[in-house]
DNA sequence: CCAATTGTGTACCGATCGGTATTGAACGCG
DNA sequence: CGCGTTCAATACCGATCGGTACACAATTGG
């Protein structure tokens, strides 16, 4: 119970409102005044609550990975290695087609002038954190015998985060949901033993 | 022969190194004086050469399309689907290895602020038209008997430029030529007629 | 040599950028 | 009530944004 004039928003549900705007315009493309706009709150409120620009983002990212991009946290529990593929990709294209377009770890900063490099830097980290996870997945599965002795695991794992940011580019697009899906089909028939719905070839 | 005082720089190498910048930062991440400083031209000299920057960045487009990302032209002109999906991802893997990071098709401008909306859909324009380009010249592999009467070529197009795109992504979180090569080698696998390294099944 | 034309360099424009100082209002506590 | 504390709102900060006015240098045509 903090003494002193209450906070007259909620901070969580404000941040929300700054993911989307991140999220629809990138991290350079959006200004300040955006994002008080946006969550109807005054500058130094925000920087209040949240601290400055930079900071703001990294507890969007935060907010993101734990929300919209929390599927791949689900997907990698899977049982089958195969699973695992289908369940990050069919995850992305909902992620990718259902909020503002794309993914934010793709859309927020790929590239930036020299001042937002920061900016870039975290979300360069989180793309990495999800192929390591990915990577490690794909390793267990070989040593279970889920995936053939001989499966360069962290190729695999690149692969589908390949296709997975490939998909975030073409949502920016417009492509649809069953555009996307189509895709991700075609994509998992590269996988260790061939298409899914053809039954397995010892089968 | 016009008349006045001769231009003291070569407009066309002036753009190369407009293009880098563009192709390092992005649309947005670069500042003017970023581009008279790599250019080594004046701000005045910019723009009566070039008009403004959205302008520059237009031309610079053309440029990239026409040098860097020339390789998709010549990709269609391969004998094969198989073969054209190889040259695009392999070519791809040249330029984003390559260059500074990236394709500039994918980098340059994902999303956008409001002021520079009308980058980000030149931009994808430019995905859209080499898209079609592939659609098309996989509905003639098609038609050839090159592809199965059944395969859904706008999606095999989809598939083979996400994979690309995400050949992107991973190159600005700095992807070495050979991971990416991994990529593209499992990619094809998921192409109609199965691996490459093992002759075709009718063989 | 003179006039017309065009590029170069400096210095500047209003607007917007991210970030803050300051004032006054709203609370808990005594 | 008074007091310390915290938030909200306005107004402002220097820096930088994209873009340009203006004076001067360099060239061609007469």
């Amino acid at each position: 119970m903090p003494t002193g004039r209450p906070r007259e928003f909620d901070v969580d549900e404000r941040l929300d409102r700054a993911l989307d705007v991140f999220w629809r315009q990138g991290y350079e493309g959006t200004a300040l005044s955006d994002l008080t706009a946006a969550m109807g709150i005054n500058r130094p409120s925000l920087y209040a609550a949240y601290g400055n620009k930079e900071a703001l983002f990294r507890k969007v990212l935060d907010r993101y990975a734990e929300g919209p991009a929390g599927y791949v946290r689900d997907a990698v529990a899977e049982p089958t290695a195969r699973a695992v593929a289908a369940a990050i990709l069919h995850g992305a294209i909902d992620v990718v087609t259902g909020g503002p377009g794309g993914c934010l770890f793709v859309q927020g900063a790929l590239v930036t002038g020299r001042q937002n490099e920061t900016a870039r830097r975290e979300i360069e980290e989180r793309r990495r954190f999800s192929e390591r996870m990915l990577a490690d997945r794909f390793e267990r599965a070989r040593d279970e015998g889920d995936l053939p002795p001989d499966t360069d695991t962290a190729a695999l794992a690149r692969y589908v985060w390949s296709v997975s940011y490939g998909l975030s580019v073409q949502a920016a697009g417009g492509a649809s949901r069953e555009d996307l899906r189509r895709v991700a089909d075609t994509a998992l028939n590269a996988l260790p033993g061939g298409a899914p719905a053809d039954p397995p070839p010892d089968a």
